[in-house]
RNA sequence: GGACAGGUGGCCGAGUGGUUAAAGGCAGCAGACUGUAAAUCUGCCCGUGCAAGCGUACGCUGGUUCGAAUCCAGCCCUGUCCA
């Protein structure tokens, strides 16, 4: 590991968030001078970030604890355009109104884990379309235009890739990475803004931004990246069955968010206290190294840690007894999905369709089949059962995923 | 504008007239084993129905045919090369 210096750095080396540096020894160096300001982007496609983007804030909570001041970026202005980023079709363009929902949405979680305010290390929160917008064509071409070369351009692994492989890549998609490179200067400019932070993915996005502040301003930059995370499988973080795993409480009840990390793969539960956590090193070290299935109560922690933080205290303390009645004594908590149970009872199709286990009806009779239908614990084979009303019944969909049906 | 190659289920990718709701892989779900872990093995994996079946589905629209993802025409989209 580096001797770093300054506070910053390190604590974010030994929390494991870096993955390349522009310039270590410079970086280090103005860390211990002057507070920083540094930036993340953040997509306002969607009225939620998920765990995907949990490092990049995390991050940025780091740096606010290691006494600098940490900017979020919104990409409003970039959102406007559509985004290009997946090769997916994901081009709807959103309205005005939509993306700043979008943005209003996303800041209630950074409020939980910035301290946002006018103070010198106090986060703020911009648009990018505040300047984007703004900006008129020829006027970019004339100003940003001659620093890039297409040459260039062409070497970026986010282009190169879809050359390779024959996909198409709009003139669009082409000038994100200008615009991205803008939006580092102009927060230069106006923040005083000097180190940009991101996923390795955007690693030449960072490079053009201080390269093209270089020619235009003669500004020194910085840029570093986190590493790539995949959970020890190597899936990309943040999918499971039920699609994303959000971090506003509206896309995911917090009792699915606390089972995310309470099944973490044992591989990744010390990488994960040590980026998502405030725990303490040695207290990480200590929990990450318990033998056997010990390594459960380190999971425990980790889901309560990061519940905690992005969804609150209360959130994460019910979701862990409802875990613990759930799994633990059979029973059922007051966190689970629930579903009111008709007094003359109702189908068990019907009941894991209605509770959301089952996409459809076939899809109910196919896990009925499977045997991974449980009523009050008991597997139930029979895709005719009929639970009756009155008592509060538990309705299980294999051996994680619990219900209650609630008499009317 | 021209030539050529393509557009298949969440993704990748077979399939060139009926036996194709469409091989195979990935992802996903469930069962066994476990520790609410991993690995492994097994089953499932468009909708509806108890079922036979019916309805949808192979870029779009129309056509040929008893029958089309497969053949024909037009259109849209993508790539490569040419102008």
């Amino acid at each position: 590991m580096t001797n770093y210096t300054s506070s910053l750095l390190r604590l974010l080396d030994e929390r494991g968030y870096i993955h390349q540096l522009t310039d270590a020894e410079g970086l280090d160096a103005l860390a211990n001078k002057q507070v920083i300001p540094g930036y993340i982007g953040f997509d306002a496609t969607a009225p939620s970030l998920h765990i995907g983007s949990l490092v990049q804030i995390m991050m940025l909570r780091r740096l606010q604890q290691a006494g600098h001041k940490p900017i979020v970026v919104m990409g409003g202005g970039t959102t406007k355009v559509g985004d290009p980023s997946g090769k997916d079709e994901s081009r709807k363009m959103l309205t005005a109104e939509g993306i700043q929902a979008n943005i209003a949405s996303i800041r209630t979680v950074f409020e939980r884990l910035l301290t946002f305010g006018d103070g010198p290390t106090d986060a703020i929160m911009v648009d990018n379309d505040e300047w984007l917008s703004q900006l008129g064509y020829i006027e970019l071409l004339r100003t940003v235009g001659p620093h890039f070369t297409i040459n260039r351009m062409m070497t970026f692994d986010s282009v190169k890739l879809r050359l390779d492989r024959e996909q198409p890549l709009t003139f669009l998609e082409f000038n994100y990475m200008i615009l991205q490179a803008y939006d580092f200067r102009e927060l230069a400019m106006r923040q005083n803004c000097r180190l940009q932070m991101g996923g390795s993915d955007q690693w030449g996005n960072i490079i053009n931004g201080i390269e093209l502040t270089r020619r235009m301003e003669g500004k020194e930059l910085f840029g570093l990246t986190t590493p790539l995370l995949t959970t020890a499988d190597g899936a990309k973080m943040g999918k499971t069955a039920a699609g994303a795993v959000w971090l506003n409480e509206e896309q995911l009840p917090a009792y699915d968010f606390w089972q995310y990390w309470r099944n973490a793969d044992d591989r990744d539960v010390g990488r994960f206290l040590r980026l998502f956590t405030d725990l303490p090193l040695d207290e990480i070290a200590r929990l990450e190294s318990l033998p056997g299935n010990e390594i459960n109560a380190a999971k425990i922690v980790l889901a309560n840690e990061v519940t905690k933080l992005c969804r609150g205290e209360q959130a994460a303390r019910t979701a862990e007894a409802t875990a613990s009645a759930t799994f633990g004594a059979g029973g059922v908590g007051q966190d689970l999905p629930e579903l009111a149970l008709p007094s003359d009872g109702i189908s068990l199709i019907d009941a894991l369709v209605g509770i959301g286990f089952a996409a459809s009806r076939g899809e109910a009779k196919r896990l009925i089949a499977g045997g991974g239908a449980r009523v009050d614990g008991v597997s139930i084979s029979d895709e005719n059962h009929h639970i009756p009303g009155r008592c509060e019944t538990r309705l299980s969909s294999g051996k994680k995923k619990h219900g209650v049906l609630r008499p009317a």
